[in-house]
DNA sequence: TATTAGCACTCGGGTATGCTGAGTGCTAAC
DNA sequence: GTTAGCACTCAGCATACCCGAGTGCTAATA
């Protein structure tokens, strides 16, 4: 992408005024607001150019000039610089830790009212999590409940059915020897081990296990189980960015709102990446649609513990801000779990 | 409320077209779809009477009538014959038991698909559901994570931080101790013995019991602790009902959603009384929105499990459908928790 | 006395029309 | 290569208009 230096100022200026006023900007009000020294019939000139090379479009005829999708990619690689947010200014919010779900909740709401837009939190996902503690708890005669308790107070826990004829004595039996056996283990690893374990030596416990084997399978088996640990905070933001003030828009925005798993995969990819994410636009296949954009980073806890969190709006959103805001966000989130 | 016979019968008509078109119903279209042997100059005169009474209401001038809230509640309390829903049609969605969080939330999905509104479940409040089990689980050297577990295997934790010289075993005596006392009480119950206890005998537990104390008030405290519990499904289904289809009614309806705590008012109101119950438009003073209507029904589960569930939709709707869905939906979800 | 037919009136919504202003592209001059 | 000038485009807004659904009132009717 060679683009000349005043061709480059002028998409610069066209991005920053589209940016602070959501309006079409025109060739008049690049001269008028942004001193290039150039008369408006040269920038006409070069951004007819810029039109051509896809960096901006036109909404009408008689309209000024609006950035593409790919102005905004290119505007962020190139051409943006960011100031890095002081860490108070997040730590005023005192986030809860006492309780996790609390946390990440909290951790939208704060996202959402730092940036006026929606905040989303991706929970760590539980196969990739170290578990501390395993615990078995008698319902009734047939069930029980397994919680899984990580090193950062995360829970999960689903209830089993158990044999008829298991004693109590059988299940505090079962309850230790997990925990001897799988402690500091994530449940990808206690998975492969318990297959090992359950080949060499059919114990007694033999169903149970393989039940509880299930019950992992589908904790890890990403989909499903994810889609619950997907929080959303202050979607009514949205409701206030010009962009989608119409019905059908927000209709959209909302119904891929609800189609977690979409964004669960696409926050999937960000969890590998170190650094802040930007997907703009139609960029993605995941959550394709036209006019917003994600900027999402990684927050990583003691014990393996792996998230995304991040923002939604508006692709015509002030990088230079969200981008250290999330980033600054992600690495708080980070301590918080890991520090108690 | 005396209305003569014929009165009723238009003004029974004039809900259900409106409920059925959603448009304004003028008198001919009365006299013309319900064959009630009159001319449209007498509807006119009538319905002339039941808008000085405050059951009809003129968009403007020259449109027809809708019918106001109070029509509303009339119709529901005088005229409405619902036929009971048979179960089967809601217990083929098949809800997930093995995850009590899915449950409710599933449980709203499904409400929202039955009735293309929005499905809203609040959990059974903490302070009154029957513990089963306690169990610390020791994070780090200063804190525990304290798991209250139910009979129905609703699970509330909370981390708690520790003397820093307390020991494993200790914790763990700590824990029999408090499962011997409190099992199978609430934490209601569970808070006015413990302040019995720690009167007459300051045992060397005596800091972390305040402070345990002290989680049960926060979750006892209504408000912040069960706003978490609300949930909502399919608040995608209002961008679909005619009523909504505007911006403004739209984020108004949102930032109602958001105010969880409102909700959670009026559905404690709910909690107490058999049945259904309907709550229209700005009948009450929590929820308080023109247009929009609540059918709420308690849910109720063994162990004292107490929770209320219901539909949000616009006030024009099929009450004679709705209100038998979720009276039998509550029956089921009540059924599902306690049978295990 | 209650009901109805007739009629004038109201008013939202749709359509046609015209104007304005922001913005463009092109051409010719600098 | 840059710029001034000019003709052209087109969304948005305002105005005017008509249409139709619906009302309220009055007078005739059963």
């Amino acid at each position: 992408m060679d683009l000349s230096d005043r061709s480059r100022d002028i998409l610069k200026a066209i991005i920053n005024s589209y940016i602070a006023t959501a309006e079409p900007v025109g060739s008049r009000t690049v001269t008028k607001r942004y001193e290039l020294g150039i008369s408006p019939a040269t920038v006409r000139n070069i951004m007819a150019d810029l039109e051509e090379l896809g960096f901006l479009a036109q909404p009408h005829t008689s309209a000024g000039r609006i950035p593409t999708d790919k102005a905004y990619r290119f505007y962020i690689d190139t051409m943006l610089e960011v100031k890095p947010v002081p860490e108070e200014r997040i730590m005023k919010y005192s986030l809860p830790t006492e309780d996790f779900a609390k946390l990440m909740q909290e951790t939208t709401n704060m996202l959402s009212s730092l940036t006026h837009y929606t905040g989303i939190v991706m929970a760590p996902k539980p196969a990739e999590t170290v578990y501390k503690h395993i615990e078995f708890i008698r319902i009734d005669a047939r069930h029980a409940l397994a919680i899984f308790v990580s090193s950062a107070g995360i829970i999960h826990n689903r209830m089993v059915s158990l044999d008829e004829n298991m004693t109590h004595k059988e299940l505090e039996d079962l309850s230790a020897f997990l925990n001897k056996e799988f402690a500091g283990k994530t449940l990808g690893e206690m998975r492969s081990r318990l297959t090992a374990m359950m080949d060499e030596d059919r114990n007694r416990y033999n169903r149970l296990l393989s039940k509880l084997m299930k019950v992992w399978q589908e904790s890890a088996g990403a989909q499903e189980a994810t889609e619950a640990d997907v929080f959303y905070g202050g979607l009514t933001g949205m409701f206030d960015v010009p962009d989608f003030r119409d019905i059908d828009k927000m209709k959209e925005l909302f119904y891929a709102f609800e189609e977690k798993h979409r964004l669960v995969s696409l926050l999937d990819k960000a969890i590998e990446a170190d650094g802040v994410q930007v997907f703009i636009g139609s960029e993605n296949k995941f959550f394709d649609m036209q006019g917003v954009s994600l900027v999402v980073a990684r927050y990583r806890g003691e014990g393996n513990i792996v998230g995304t969190l991040g923002v939604i709006g508006p692709s015509r959103m002030p990088y230079n801000q969200i981008i250290p805001l999330v980033d600054c966000t992600a690495r708080v989130l980070g301590r918080l779990i890991s520090g108690r």
